[in-house]
DNA sequence: GTGATTAGTTATCAGCGAATAACAACCACG
DNA sequence: CGTGGTTGTTATTCGCTGATAACTAATCAC
């Protein structure tokens, strides 16, 4: 049985990808190095090995999850510049939930230096990147992220996503006055 | 050395109290037993014996917060019964920061059934709660929540609250379009 | 006071999880 | 072909952590 074998550089982008599955799913501390080896079908000691430390690995997918989300928002002002523009591109964001749960879980750890100095860059990078691509005020930039961290919540929580719950009355209510998700 | 004994009501209490700073700063998954534990001046197993596990105890720490938090705006609407008179309280309750926080270590933590059943069923009964004292419209209230997650992530991020880092240019730029903490 | 109940302890375990060490396969290239 | 660097593995360790068991001590009811 002769495995494939990769680049150091190609299997550093497989790790961070599973990670990303894994920390959205169990968070920091929830996640084990092992979990997120067997995602990407390779053994413990060798991510140890890529990374230095699972504390390295996480850091190196919240880097990850911010330029991702980076991307996506430089992509959606080519089109539209605007924050209803961006706002679309949350769409996408929430479908493949991992990106901003990490994120989410990132703030929760933030307890950690190490992880509270990343965490805090990546999002003032993107408040400072979506405040150049559309021109906001402040006060709208704040109401924009203030919307995108509800709505990421509510994913967390299962109440929107893919994965949702039945829907309770309450949900159904905040549910109605988010910009309609299924709509263009 | 005549030891002094609490009821195992009162240790309940103690034991939730001690749980909320001790999950607040480490999270569900990165909180230790044994750290609630010291912190309430108590053996580790006997946490055990009183909640019956780990997720007993978490699980009665989020409904701790969720009561918390609704009675704090209960208070508030007493006075003023308006989405701003709630927001002043929201002051009070960054400044002892963990009953929010552990509402957002809920989110993340939400993956666990019982703790998503949990974490929404809070969230929920909270939503209904401003609601009803306020009167405020679905599109009012989901701001008010949207501004609360904001201020919440920021607090954990450490950009905000009593424990804040040192300001970059970008935090200045958000905290200053949020309704003055410090004023009245 | 004494027996039963309730509040708490210490001792211990079984399993997990990050990290280290040592070894093995693969490949490039002179 | 063989030698050195790179990609990986398996074996192992050691500290921690939730949970159980068995025991101790304060308090209560009468």
């Amino acid at each position: 049985m002769t495995r494939t074998r990769f680049t150091a550089q190609e299997r550093h982008g497989q790790l961070v990808t599973a990670a990303l599955q894994a920390f959205a799913l169990g968070g920091y501390a929830g996640t084990t190095t092992d979990q997120v080896a067997r995602l990407a079908g390779v053994s413990q000691p060798y991510v140890i090995r890529l990374f230095g430390s699972k504390q390295e690995l996480f850091l190196a997918t919240v880097r990850h999850a911010g330029d991702q989300i980076e991307m996506k928002w430089r992509a959606a002002a080519a089109e539209e510049p605007t924050l209803r523009g961006l706002g679309h591109a949350y769409k996408e964001l929430l479908a493949e939930r991992e990106l901003l749960i990490v994120l989410l879980h990132g703030f929760g750890a933030a307890e950690d230096p190490a992880i509270g100095e990343a965490v805090r860059s990546c999002y003032g990078n993107l408040y400072t990147v979506v405040r150049e691509l559309t021109g906001a005020t402040a006060e709208e930039a704040r109401d924009f992220f203030a919307m995108g961290m509800l709505i990421t919540v509510l994913g967390a929580m299962r109440v929107l996503g893919p994965d949702a719950v039945e829907p309770q009355p309450w949900m159904a209510d905040i549910l109605g006055t988010l910009p309609r998700p299924d709509t263009d």
